[in-house]
DNA sequence: CGTTAGCAGTCGCAGGCACAGAGTGCCAAA
DNA sequence: TTTGGCACTCTGTGCCTGCGACTGCTAACG
């Protein structure tokens, strides 16, 4: 006899509560009250009615109250269903998208124009903090090789990535090589890695090395270690993301607390966190949301994170998306990451 | 018959008030009232006569009272007299030197990696906001130019400067070169330019481009074109300066307003103005302080700015420091500061 | 004449109190 | 099942008060 009770048995009427009760939360902060929610809801209830369903709700774990006289607020897995089964999204203006497209669409630029152009829209256009991973280097694709001899045993290798990208790393070699020694080896490279991308050609080089060594000259085996050399060192250090308006954060006061704004700062700066959970969600096909606690990073409690993965061709090569409080405006945040991501996809496509 | 009243008339005993006025005001931010003054000065004076001393110093307007029943605080010109005549400097410890001295001396790193650990050393050190800017292209020298082409119209330039740096850019040419051609090209670049620094060589390139060709054959003025393009690009968008520890300012309760802080990060993303702020204290020899509102920004009414010029031999070619509330620990911050400009300008020679 | 003690006066701040406003939970009636 | 009514709870605000920390002034002192 005991009614169920489960996210599943909400009737339309409690689904259109909460909707309109997170809307009005997301729109002006202020926990709602059954009052207002009667007036607003468009569903021609009482208050009290109003208030025996909030209760179930509240059963429910979907909202809560911060104290017993204040209305209800949203919980994480309140906002959770809102965006899964509630959300109305808003698209972008056409105004907008042509805005967009518009700052895309500037001739060509480097990778890392592109991508800081991307996060400063993002977070331009939603007044939060925008986020980009640059995208990895191990899905570039390995146009040409070089060695520049540089003086005795130091030498200037680079790596000509498609696109626009040139990377250079000074090597340190065990001996001195003449230019002649040092053209053929990046001839014979060229010749055997030239076209794949660098993944690709990290693991082939492993494989050479490792292979008995009978079938190959010298020369090749210099060439190899070489090429190893080049690779190895590599992206350290180079940032792994590029974040924009993280100051629109200190707007919310939610926020507002000079403690968490610092830790949250701090985070940003550390990198590693951050980086981790954009990283999960590079897999996923389309918008993702990570809601409060969902992250699992406590920094992150208040926080909400859009993302949205981004590539060239059917190549994922990163994500990006906005961080902003946990009461952000989804329905036009998530359309914006989206439409982000697309065109900073085919704004690096269109580079190759 | 009046008295003078001014700053040169101050006696030693308001000296020395002062003096402990700040230094107390400093380490624990509370405004200091004459009972205390009287007490801790080691002057044996009552408080009532550092009354009196008080408000001549307030008429001379190094302190003021923020309201009427509190003590007094420096005002920016207290502070001024404060670190120009009355300060005494703490020389860090002989550990800590050790420790900054490590740091630095972990093998060649690149230019980029020193700064930005110059940058987190200062911020570590008197956890402040620890500002470096990157040094200015224009002093480093030219090592050798190369160019690769790329593809029919591309080809990549290659500048090797002085250190470990290497910068390439690629460049859109009006025809295609043969290899050979570029060979020529750079050949004669590396015998007319290397060894001179850029300024120099930009210079010098404008000068032949100007003159009149006759005694130029094509090849010659092809290089030269070519090397024009590869220098006329350049260190745009590269961040001008790096930033380490901004959020150590939160602590400050000065500083805890958080519209206030808002626009103080937000110039830290704008780079001009504070840049244009380090630019100024570029010329001047040794430690420099700006406090409050000398800066002529408002921003950085309630900060100042300690600032030293490092650089390579004579030459300098940047400035670092810290950015930190005026009530900052002065004669602990101003040694750092100075003996991190050393260092790093040290470490940048070792590896040239 | 500089220095000192004493005293009145000012101001900010924390605690206590009452009050209004908003919202809930429950109950009984429709 | 829905609704109106009512008691209750809790917060935020304004107001008052007392306390503590200073200052500025004045008169006395060496």
């Amino acid at each position: 006899m005991d009614r169920k009770k489960s996210e599943e048995s909400l009737d339309e009427r409690a689904r259109q509560l909460l909707r309109v009760l997170v809307t009005r939360y997301i729109r002006d902060g202020h926990p709602v009250g059954s009052r207002t929610l009667s007036k607003d809801s468009g569903l021609d209830l009482s208050a009290a009615t109003v208030r025996n369903v909030m209760s179930d709700l509240e059963d429910l774990g979907l909202i809560a109250s911060p104290h017993t006289s204040a209305g209800r607020v949203p919980t994480d897995k309140g906002y959770r269903l809102f965006v899964d089964t509630l959300i109305k999204l808003k698209p972008p203006t056409s105004q907008e998208v042509r805005q967009l497209e518009h700052e895309f669409s500037r001739g060509v630029a480097s990778t890392n124009a592109l991508v800081a152009s991307a996060c400063d829209l993002l977070s331009a256009f939603t007044r939060l903090a925008g986020v980009v991973t640059v995208p990895k280097h191990e899905h570039a694709e390995l146009m040409q090789i070089e060695f520049l001899p540089l003086s005795n045993d130091r030498v200037l290798a680079i790596l000509v990535l498609s696109s626009q990208e040139v990377q250079n790393r000074i090597l340190h070699l065990s001996r001195s090589f003449t230019e002649d020694e040092l053209r053929e080896a990046a001839n014979y490279l060229n010749a055997q890695f030239a076209g794949r991308n660098l993944a690709d050609v990290r693991e082939s080089i492993l494989e050479e090395l490792k292979q008995t060594r009978k079938h190959m000259n010298r020369a090749m085996i210099d060439a190899i270690q070489m090429a190893q050399k080049a690779m190895e060192i590599g992206d350290d250090q180079r940032p792994e993301y590029v974040i924009a308006g993280e100051t629109n954060l200190m707007d919310f006061a939610e926020l507002s607390d000079v403690e968490k704004l610092r830790r949250l700062f701090e985070a940003f700066n550390r990198q590693r966190d951050i980086l981790h959970l954009l990283d999960q969600t590079l897999k996923a096909h389309g918008v993702q949301i990570i809601i409060g606690h969902e992250s699992g990073y406590q920094i992150l409690d208040d926080c909400s994170v859009v993302t949205a993965p981004y590539g060239v061709d059917d190549q994922i090569v990163g994500v990006l998306g906005v961080i902003g409080p946990t009461r952000m405006a989804y329905e036009r945040v998530i359309p914006i990451v989206d439409i982000t991501a697309k065109l900073l996809g085919a704004a690096l496509n269109s580079r190759s």
